[in-house]
DNA sequence: ATCCCGAGGG
DNA sequence: CCCTCTGGAT
């Protein structure tokens, strides 16, 4: 197979390379346990700089403790810090959940809001986690760009951005809508296991033979780049 | 040391 | 744009 040469034609690929690597759909390759907008909303809250089993281990008691978004928005602060203090942050965290809780009760009538608009007015949701439960919890379109989805786009040469919301505005016209959410994570597992960050391990990349970053003439050039740090 | 699906404030 | 918030695993 050649190596694509637009854009548009390695998005294609990758994003087949990608759906047969890691099978399934936004809602099953998710790996933060939950039942319902609630809980997956506090659970990505808690995502934050912290593995998914991590926030596994503290949902359980979150959630059976404040069953409903109505009782987590009249939580005191200390119980929840305590309960959820493993996860770190957990006082921002805390915040985030309660604001988040009361902002849900008294704008929204106890129902998340599925926009990515609402969703980001609520305190300690960002662009990634709105869209994150937008994929995973609504089925709708949304592609959650984080740190592992812009470094891999950027080195699979789908865009050139840095800013998180210009990578998600050239990925979602690269692909359909309807793959948005799986590729995220798909990319996501991609980044970890394999382009890691630094010293990304194209030797065992499914995905190499279409990557320009493992291009045998881009390789060459950043080694003679290391070796001559001046210019 | 580095990583784990960030968000908000100054 | 940079800083801070925070704990656990490897």
């Amino acid at each position: 197979m050649a190596r694509p040469r637009t854009p548009a034609g390695r998005a294609k690929i990758v994003d087949e390379r990608l759906a047969s690597l890691y099978p399934g759909d936004a809602a099953s390759l998710c790996a933060l346990d939950h039942d319902g907008p609630y809980q997956l909303l506090a659970a990505t809250i808690l995502s934050a700089q912290c593995t998914d089993a991590r926030v596994n281990l503290v949902t359980p008691q979150l959630f059976a403790r404040y069953p409903a978004v109505e009782d987590l928005a009249v939580a005191e602060p200390s119980d929840v810090e305590e309960i959820i203090r493993s996860t770190g942050f957990f006082r921002a965290k805390t915040a985030s959940l309660l604001g988040m809780a009361r902002a849900v009760v008294d704008r929204y009538g106890t129902v998340v809001p599925e926009s990515l608009e609402d969703l980001v007015t609520l305190p300690g949701v960002g662009r990634k986690t709105a869209n994150v439960v937008r994929s995973v919890a609504f089925g709708l379109p949304g592609l959650p760009v984080d740190t592992h989805v812009g470094r891999l786009g950027r080195r699979l040469g789908l865009t050139r951005q840095e800013d998180p919301v210009k990578v998600e505005h050239d990925l979602c016209s690269l692909l359909p809508p309807r793959r948005w959410g799986a590729f995220s994570i798909q990319m996501i597992l991609l980044g970890r296991q394999v382009c890691v960050a630094r010293g990304p391990r194209c030797g065992i990349c499914r995905l190499a033979d279409v990557c320009p970053s493992a291009d045998p003439a881009a390789v060459g050039a950043r080694a003679t780049a290391r070796r001559r740090p001046d210019r």
